[in-house]
DNA sequence: TGTTCGTCGATTTTT
DNA sequence: TCGACGAACA
């Protein structure tokens, strides 16, 4: 009989999927199977040892993978319940439910606010403000992102030094401390916080640790390479007791140095669990030959990994294909036409192919040119939902129903629309507020009935706004989401303070508001007994887009960050420029070897067909400038690898080229010509001989394919070009 | 207090 | 090219 769960799986992963209690290491490269295994771990555990769904403790480092692998949980094991019970996600929603109900034990509300980015930003130019230091003189991103690093280490303000040496030093430190003392007070937790207020919290009340302990009696973690030291500190404190974690991944595919990441974790797993199991997979089941072989030759540039083995028994497969042309949009152009041949003359479907790229700014020509051939696509994670100011703002005044004491939000709605109160008067109260340490919707409570402190009509537009919240804080007692939402969008007049909704921008402000109110129905469907504080927790850890489900039949555009775990059978990683991949900055700051573990990341997502692009210039801040090839391009093998000029390329050839399983020879690669040259005897004396074309210029013949009236020459031009000439009409000249 | 216009400056990746 | 911020005006 058939076993969803144990079937399909080479003796190594099986061996990982059902190994006994204690802690398991499973280390191997791209498409070994790592997903595969740890999902089926976890049905093996629920279904073979009888675990319950909330003693599994899973953490991703994406919305999409925890989505992804909770899909593939429930189809193996099935159970409509099951999807809700199983606590499958990110490291930060995990610990954001385990806060909201653990907070007063680290005296902290529970209806703590979590703040993105763009509120974290506003808390530190609020307190730059407040100390007086002027962001010529400290950038408050700058600031931001040394905060950042710190929290991400567990580092206490007076530790700034260890993350940077600056004559900064004291001021972010100043500014550091500022931000927490702010932020608390606002009762929001930023998302670093949510990891190490958990670790403080089990840290601080062993009784509380041990609760969870004896709750998730399994721990495991996927893409284990990407886990930071604070989050490697709490699985460890919540495995101490049985040692039940396994974890799998792959050091190649580090790609979040940057938010913490470091390798060592996996050298340091073996020295906390010293009793480990160590599992290698090594056969790689998703791509072709060609494609592996390209990806493992690029990665093999990295000082930093071990050396592990991967292999196939895939058949070679289509060349990689690097596509080059003049201009980025002459790039975008390329892809649109080809994406349209693999759809047309090759057996893909459009859900089949994927676009990669190193920055999401990258999207927008491809996505044109896309449209402009009627390509259906869609964009995954782009500009984020939530992230828009309208939906921003309406948010904040839920968040200010929800916790008036929020003043980060507070300060975001107060006088939008206008109410009249300028910065002048917002000086004033935040002043007194401070001077008397209370939050600052408190003195606006008082200034709305005493009417001092400010101007008149600062004062009555004081009291109307209070008079609303007070209402509509009443109001949500019982009342569900949607309708508080719609009333407040009602009352405040937020839409009129948009403008003219003849304006086009104006109008899809408003769609966006309507679509929130789309979500927040969404939501309370899915989640009946959810209050307001759990919609606002999942708006600040869940990207709409994330659960998007990938039901259209549609090109899938997105950063190579995003596309880690995925498959396609297609991929294309479009802007192969020096400069953009490897991205500059991060080329700068010596993390060479991450970008080329991005490329490689996208690399090995294809299973079939991959092709690698590139411009000779491009737009950058409306400036054209000079795009040289990326370092990775050069790095690839010479052989199973084709370049193809985009102005002389044939899209249809390539799509059937695409198709083809390369073991037949039909088309055979460059390299494949080179090593084994098969070809009629009479155009065989040509092969690597030097000709000049009367058009193209001088070059070498390095391939000849088909044969009699079909036979075809490959031709590399000395200015490196690639053309494919039929050999009937080709007027060659033999040189020398 | 609110609006408009010009200048300047800056760009990664995700929770 | 876009957006954020400051100065000058309504
Ligand atoms: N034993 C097997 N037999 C057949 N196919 C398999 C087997 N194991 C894995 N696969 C297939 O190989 C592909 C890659 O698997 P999976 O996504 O689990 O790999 P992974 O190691 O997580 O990859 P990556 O680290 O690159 O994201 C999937 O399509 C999966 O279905």
């Amino acid at each position: 009989m058939p076993d969803p769960i144990l079937d399909n799986l080479n003796p190594e992963q099986l061996e990982a999927v059902t190994a006994p209690d204690g802690p398991l290491l499973i280390v191997a490269g791209a498409g070994s199977g790592k997903t595969r295994v740890i999902t089926r771990r976890i049905a093996y555990l629920l279904r073979d040892r009888h675990y319950q769904p909330w003693q599994i403790f899973a953490a991703t480092f994406t919305n999409k993978a925890a989505e992804e692998m909770k899909n593939r949980v429930v189809q193996l094991v099935g159970g409509r319940q099951l999807a809700h019970e199983l606590p499958i996600a990110t490291f930060h929603s995990l610990c954001a439910r385990i806060l909201r109900r653990e907070a007063p034990a680290l005296g902290l509300p529970n209806n703590f606010i979590i703040c993105d980015e763009r509120d974290q930003l506003s808390a530190v130019k609020h307190v730059m403000r407040e100390l007086g230091i002027k962001d010529t003189e400290v950038k408050p991103s700058y600031a931001q992102e040394i905060i950042n690093r710190c929290k991400l280490n567990m580092l206490e303000p007076e530790e700034v030094g260890q993350v940077i040496e600056s004559r900064h030093e004291q001021t972010l430190a100043a500014i550091y401390e500022a931000y927490q003392k702010y932020i608390r007070a606002s009762h929001a937790l930023d998302f670093e916080d949510l990891i190490w207020m958990t670790v403080r919290l089990f840290q601080e009340h062993p009784e509380i640790l041990e609760r969870y302990q004896q709750r998730y009696r399994q721990v495991l973690v996927d893409e284990y390479q990407d886990i930071n030291a604070t989050q490697f500190l709490l699985v460890r404190l919540l495995a101490a007791g049985h040692h039940n974690i396994a974890v799998v991944g792959d050091e190649d595919q580090t790609i979040y140095s940057w938010r913490g990441a470091d390798i060592a974790h996996l050298l340091e797993f073996e020295k906390y669990f010293p009793e480990r199991r160590i599992i290698h997979l090594e056969q790689n089941y998703r791509s072709k030959a060609n494609i592996l072989r390209a990806a493992s030759t690029l990665i093999a540039n990295n000082r930093l990994r071990f050396n592990k083995t991967l292999r196939t028994e895939a058949p070679p497969g289509p060349p990689v294909v690097v596509l080059s042309a003049e201009t980025e949009y002459g790039e975008a152009e390329a892809v649109a036409h080809l994406v349209a041949a693999l759809h047309r003359h090759a057996s893909f479907q459009y859900k089949d192919i994927a676009i990669f790229y190193r920055i999401a700014a990258l999207s927008r020509v491809y996505e044109e040119k896309l449209r402009e051939l009627n390509i259906p696509h869609r964009v995954v994670g782009g500009v984020r939902f939530y992230d828009r100011a309208e939906i921003k703002d309406m948010l904040a005044y839920l968040q200010v129903v929800q916790n008036p004491a929020n003043t980060i939000a507070l300060l975001r709605i107060i006088n939008c629309p206008k109410r009249g109160i300028g910065d002048k008067s917002l000086e004033r109260l935040l002043d007194e507020a401070r001077r008397r340490g209370v939050p600052l919707y408190e003195v606006l409570r008082e200034v709305a009935t005493s009417g001092q402190l400010v101007s008149g009509t600062a004062a009555t537009g004081i009291q109307r706004f209070v008079q609303s919240i007070e209402t509509w804080r009443e109001f949500a007692h019982n009342h569900s989401i949607l309708e508080l939402y719609e009333k407040i969008r009602r009352e405040s007049e937020y839409d009129a303070s948009l403008g003219d909704p003849a304006q086009l921008e104006v109008r899809s402000r408003l769609e966006h508001l309507d679509e929130l109110a789309n979500a927040i129905t969404q939501f309370e469907l899915s989640q009946p007994k959810a209050t307001l504080a759990d919609y606002l927790e999942n708006v600040s850890l869940v990207n709409p887009t994330d659960d998007l489900r990938d039901t259209q039949n549609a090109v899938a555009m997105m950063t190579l960050h995003m596309a880690k775990g995925l498959e396609f059978r297609v991929v294309f990683i479009v802007g192969c420029s020096e400069g953009l991949l490897p991205y500059r900055r991060s080329q700068e700051e010596g993390r060479t070897e991450e970008e080329r573990r991005l490329m490689y990341v996208g690399m090995t997502r294809a299973r079939d067909f991959l092709v690698l692009c590139h411009c000779d210039s491009r737009a950058v801040y409306g400036e054209r400038q000079f795009s040289p090839a990326s370092l990775f391009l050069s790095e690839l093998p010479t052989s199973g690898v084709l370049h193809v000029r985009a102005e002389q390329a044939s899209f249809r050839e390539l799509a059937l080229l695409a198709n083809s399983d390369g073991s037949s020879g039909e088309i055979a690669t460059q390299g494949e010509l080179e090593e084994a040259p098969t070809s009629s005897p009479r155009s065989q004396g040509l092969l690597g001989r030097r000709v000049r074309h009367a058009l193209l210029g001088e070059g070498e013949i390095i391939g000849i394919e088909g044969s009699g009236r079909q036979t075809t020459y490959l031709l590399r031009l000395d200015d490196g070009q690639l053309v494919r000439l039929l050999a009937r009409h080709a007027q060659l000249e033999v040189c020398g």
